[in-house]
RNA sequence: GGCGCUAUCGUCUAGUGGUCUUGGACGUCGCCCUCUCACGGCGAAGAUCCCGGGUUCGAAUCCCGGUGGCGCUACCA
């Protein structure tokens, strides 16, 4: 068997949504897994949708999530866009046309829809193709001298009526759709000398050497036209085989998860951040949002597809691994941003304390103007890391490590500041004031024992001194900040407290 | 409307004829841990396996029909 050869085909219409993604994301882990190539190419043959700096997008995103291509990108651009390859599909369209498996159509768009207003469910195929404006109808000279003439036209396949078309399909098994209800689809327009989405494709697959086609189950229905499409240009026995993956389905409601979505949903659908040149839209992405890659495809891979067993984490070379086909559902998943959300907690839990506060620390001080010492953050870090699922949750639990409190929260005052509170306060400075070993362990246990031997009751004493030094009723455990802070912040932030909380 | 794909807890799913009065995960709720919030541990609720027929000794699993969902039905991909 010759070598696994898949392609990524976007076309450069926004950016790419998650959707697009979790398809490059299948195409690569199966490539990886059978040793084969990943290739790119733009699929950019309506210029009228084309959008400046789309491509960019899409390859800076897929770069981020690790989705390596082998061929198509060079110094970060693609080398591979069908608007570039104009000639090679007019080769196969004339090919076609001398054949006799597509013809020359004239009807303007205006007397399309005419027509379709005119008869209902209106096809452009056998049935109806003779009472059309075509090379069919007006015979072949008059079609080239109007062609000359520089009457615009489109190339509409010839499609045979009532032959059942049948394709293997690697999740769905056999397929089979009738001829007849597909139209003479248009392959090439002479408004831009282009192709269609069908025949560029078909062309690409076989010259690019493509072995399996895997793609979204939109283009189910038109996977037989592209069957018929082998056939006629002589391709059948190197057909590559088709995998059509179940629709990402919007979370809300119906229909399958779209571009327009953007923000709708409080959550992104986009990798990156995307900047509309045309709207003045911004749309946030997964990355800025705080997103690690490896959660995004960890998550992603599980949609619409489950590993043998019940693991869910896995790294890329885990996924490249296990993938496969068999084990891909054939129904739209709903996207759950809930479980998104947790995958990134886990692999945010399980990175090291160093390498998060490298990556929060320019961030803070970016945002909030603290520039945190490296030691004290990577402690901090640690001890809070537990109840953060994006870095940009950090400074919100450790920002009183670097900045004492100057208001005492309200609610919390109420709960916990207690009438023995000033009096508690001012024996557990004199506590702490008398240790000169401020360890952890030590202040604890010396703190420990002077509750116990009073007999105090713990979460008062503890509750009101968390208040005192965090100004709220939150954060990691007593002695963890007592440690981070120091003896003399300590004390300072406590003597400080005890003459707020107890004049008002 | 036509054609196609599809159908198990709210969500993602496991399940390929008996071991399933359906297993896991997210979410929700409760308990434990505990100085708060988390983390962690334990547990609960949550699925007439879409409905109706059939095949079979036996069906969530196979077949047929219905229904729902989704997709396609463009000179878009």
């Amino acid at each position: 068997m010759s070598k696994v050869r898949v392609r990524f085909a976007p076309s450069p219409t926004g950016p790419l949504h998650i959707g697009g993604v979790r398809t490059a994301l299948y195409n690569y882990l199966f490539a990886k897994q059978n040793g084969g190539d990943m290739i790119l190419r733009i699929e950019d043959t309506d210029s009228t949708r084309f959008v400046p700096g789309a491509e960019k997008y899409i390859i800076e995103a897929l770069t981020w999530l690790g989705i390596k291509f082998d061929e198509g990108i060079k110094d970060g651009a693609a080398t591979v866009r069908q608007s570039e390859r104009k000639e090679i599909y007019r080769k196969y369209v004339d090919y076609l046309l001398d054949n006799g498996k597509a013809y020359i159509a004239f009807d303007t768009p205006q007397e399309l829809e005419a027509k379709r207003q005119e008869i209902k469910n209106f096809q452009y195929d056998a049935t109806t193709r003779l009472s059309m404006r075509n090379s069919l109808t007006l015979g072949n000279d008059e079609a080239k001298r109007l062609v000359a003439e520089g009457t615009p036209y489109v190339v509409r396949c010839l499609i045979t009526p009532n032959e059942d078309i049948t394709l293997e399909d690697m999740i769905r098994g056999t397929v089979t759709i009738n001829s007849s209800i597909l139209d003479d689809k248009v392959l090439y327009k002479s408004a831009d000398n282009l192709p269609t989405y069908h025949l560029a494709n078909i062309v690409d697959d076989h010259l690019m050497g493509i072995t399996h086609v895997i793609r979204g189950e939109e283009w189910l229905p038109s996977a037989p036209l592209h069957v018929l499409l082998y056939r006629y240009l002589g391709w059948a026995d190197t057909m590559p085989q088709f995998a059509h993956l179940p629709l990402l389905l919007k979370p809300d409601g119906n229909g399958k998860l779209s571009k327009r979505d953007g923000d709708r949903l409080g959550f992104p659908v986009f990798p990156l951040d995307w900047f509309d040149p045309k709207t003045g839209e911004k749309s946030s992405g997964y990355r800025e949002a705080g997103y690690f890659p490896e959660a995004v495809v960890n998550f992603l891979a599980l949609l619409g597809w489950h590993a043998e067993g019940d693991e869910e984490f896995f790294t890329m070379d885990e996924l490249i691994k296990r993938f496969s086909f068999s084990r891909v559902s054939k129904s739209g998943a709903k996207f759950d941003y809930e479980k998104c959300k947790w995958f990134n907690h886990q692999y945010l839990m399980n990175k090291d304390d160093k390498t998060l506060a490298e990556l929060i620390k320019p961030q803070i001080l970016a945002k909030y103007g603290v520039d945190c010492p490296m030691d004290k953050l990577v402690t901090a870090v640690s001890y809070t890391k537990n109840r953060c699922t994006f870095p940009s949750d950090f400074w919100e639990q450790i920002h009183f490590f670097f900045i004492a409190p100057t208001e005492y929260d309200e609610k919390t005052r109420q709960k916990r500041w207690k009438e023995s509170s000033p009096n508690d306060m001012k024996e557990l400075y004199a506590v702490l004031e008398a240790i000169d070993d401020f360890s952890l362990e030590n202040t604890e246990k010396v703190v420990m024992q002077w509750i116990a031997d009073k007999e105090y009751n713990t979460g008062t004493i503890m509750n009101a001194f968390r208040l005192c030094l965090v100004g709220e009723g939150k954060g990691p455990h007593m002695f963890e900040i007592t440690t981070l802070l120091g003896k003399a912040e300590t004390l300072q932030r406590l003597a400080r407290a005890i003459q707020e909380l107890t004049v008002h």
